[in-house]
RNA sequence: GGCGGAGUAGCCAAGUGGUAAGGCAGGGCUCUGCAAAAGCCCCAUUCGCCGGUUCGAUUCCGGCCUCCGCCUCCA
């Protein structure tokens, strides 16, 4: 792989933007935080899928194959205490979210990890991890059985979030609901800064509890990750990824405890996305505007619309959802499609038209397959930078359809143009879906339609005209071309 | 209070020590009986505010304002 086309990414560790390469020279090794089975993903969890997805993408198109795990966390408070609330054992539940999940990720076009653990399947990973950590006294056992992590121990800790001395004592620092905290399982710690690793089963557990070295209980959140991706990645691998917020305490947890136990270097490198607004607020509950696949869906925006939406701002730089940005997707994605239309139109040859195959996945230095499109490849290369790479391929878009009016451009070179075209959008992940095919309009409209065409090769223009106003007010819309009309739909259709 | 990030046109959003990509929306024109489609063109003397450095700052420095995230289990 030459070094010049690899991709760059900013490490949230080192806090600047180097280049990304496997230490094998061979797999990127990447594992990213996945999703808490407990409902369904809102579009903020979505973006951060999306964009190691897209990751992932130019990793691979630049000629790196990759490993890539993502976790899924079926068993916590959340999940443990939802599936107590309907019922249903924790596997049941977790299973039927698991479900929606690929299916949302799926319609996103997200790429299936190669690995995708749960912690339920790995305690005994875990526990050997714990294990390891008690033995190196990096871990303790409190009086109720639980485990917990010295942080006093690993004097690095805090490194990543950058809280360094003052997290030490974070006990005294802390806001105001310590007091909150320091309720419930959490009392046994020595050090307020200290984490569980394994806790001691609480009745609320119900049947959710597993035997261990120190007694019956589930293990803790922030294990699961060290001790799957080392069991699929080993101890040190390329890439950690996941949402900002992850930051402090999860990832730096996660190196705490894998450090301390195998004395490897953890992750190479972090990858952190940054947060999504929504109408420039927070995304809450309270607010009401937390909002799921289906909301979008249902508010007439396919899956398509929605990942260039969440893709159309930088991964470090929070981005600002609204409605109005997926209306403004939806017609760019719509002209896309049409410059993928002119040019297969010139290169009959250059595959079929419509639907984008999304199951290539060419290996090798894809900049040579750019053509006119090179400069959106090298933004993707660049800090994963997808707005600009979004705006370089209209420029390039542009310059294409130019030529294609002018006659300038032969069907061999449409043709390469095509393939580019096609890279780039394999690239960023988006397909252009094929045009639903026009609804077909009820026999009465057909019929007011028929008039009004005979209306008008009359050349009774006023009658057209009040046969136009009456289909619309039926909801439809006469488009007129040189041979007949064509009947649409007034307004978009879910998955217009 | 600590740490981190952000404020660029109606909306979304890149970017740079040398004079603001791109998308959407909007406007004008061409073509259409009308409408649509298609095409051509226009659309930030200005980058939160105030100072400073500089020949020159939106870009660097200082201060201020506003917003957002994290500060123990939220992507």
């Amino acid at each position: 792989m030459s070094d010049a086309h690899a991709p760059r990414l900013f490490d949230s560790l080192s806090r600047e933007v180097r280049t990304v390469a496997p230490a094998d020279g061979k797999t990127l090794r990447l594992y990213c935080c996945g999703p808490t089975v407990y409902g369904p993903a809102h579009v903020g969890n979505l973006r951060t899928f999306l964009l190691q997805d897209v990751f992932r993408r130019v990793v691979e198109l630049s000629g790196t194959p990759t490993l890539h795990v993502r976790n899924l966390t079926d068993v916590d408070d959340k999940t443990i205490r939802q599936s107590q609330a309907e019922g249903v054992p924790l596997s049941e539940f977790t299973a039927r979210w698991t479900a929606r999940m690929h299916a949302d990720a799926g319609a996103l076009n997200i790429l299936p990890p190669h690995h995708e653990p749960g912690a339920v399947a790995h305690i005994p990973h875990q526990i050997q991890l714990i294990q390891r950590l008690v033995e190196a006294r990096h871990a303790y056992v409190a009086q109720d059985g639980s485990v917990y992590f010295d942080v006093s121990s690993f004097p690095q800790y805090g490194r990543l979030s950058r809280l360094a001395d003052r997290q030490i004592t974070t006990g005294q620092h802390a806001p105001a609901t310590e007091t909150d905290r320091e309720e419930a399982d959490e009392y046994a710690r020595d050090s307020a800064a200290d984490f569980a690793l394994w806790k001691a089963r609480k009745p609320e557990d119900g049947p959710n509890f597993w035997p261990s070295p120190w007694g019956d209980g589930r293990p803790g959140w922030h294990i699961e990750c060290s001790a799957m991706s080392i069991e699929y990645l080993g101890d040190t691998f390329d890439v950690h990824s996941g949402g900002v917020d992850l930051i402090f305490p999860h990832h730096e947890n996660e190196i705490a405890q894998s450090e301390a136990a195998t004395g490897c270097t953890f992750a190479r490198h972090w990858f952190h996305i940054a947060h999504l607004m929504v109408e420039d607020r927070k995304m809450s509950k309270s607010l009401g505007n937390l909002f799921t696949l289906d909301d979008v869906r249902g508010r007439g925006f396919s899956p398509e619309t929605l990942r260039y939406v969440l893709i159309s701002g930088h991964y470090r730089q929070p981005l600002n959802f609204t409605w109005d940005s997926l209306a403004a997707a939806r017609s760019a994605l719509a002209r896309i499609a049409k410059l993928d239309e002119a040019l297969a139109a010139v290169a009959p040859d250059s595959g079929p038209r419509g639907c984008l195959s999304t199951t290539l996945l060419p290996l090798g230095d894809a900049r040579h397959g750019m053509a006119s499109f090179a400069p959106a490849w090298d933004a993707l290369l660049d800090d994963l930078n997808t707005p600009a790479a979004l705006g370089r391929l209209f420029t390039a878009a542009a310059e294409v359809e130019s030529r294609i009016r002018s006659g300038e451009l032969p069907p061999g070179q449409a043709g390469a143009e095509r393939g580019a075209l096609h890279r780039i959008l394999f690239a960023l992940g988006l397909r252009l879906v094929a045009e639903e095919p026009p609804a077909q309009a009820p026999e009465n409209i057909r019929a007011l339609a028929e008039a009004r065409w005979n209306a008008k090769q009359s050349r009774d223009f006023k009658e057209a005209d009040r046969l136009r106003a009456e289909i619309e007010s039926r909801g439809w819309i006469v488009r007129d071309g040189k041979e007949g009309f064509e009947l649409n739909r007034k307004f978009p259709q879910p998955n217009a």
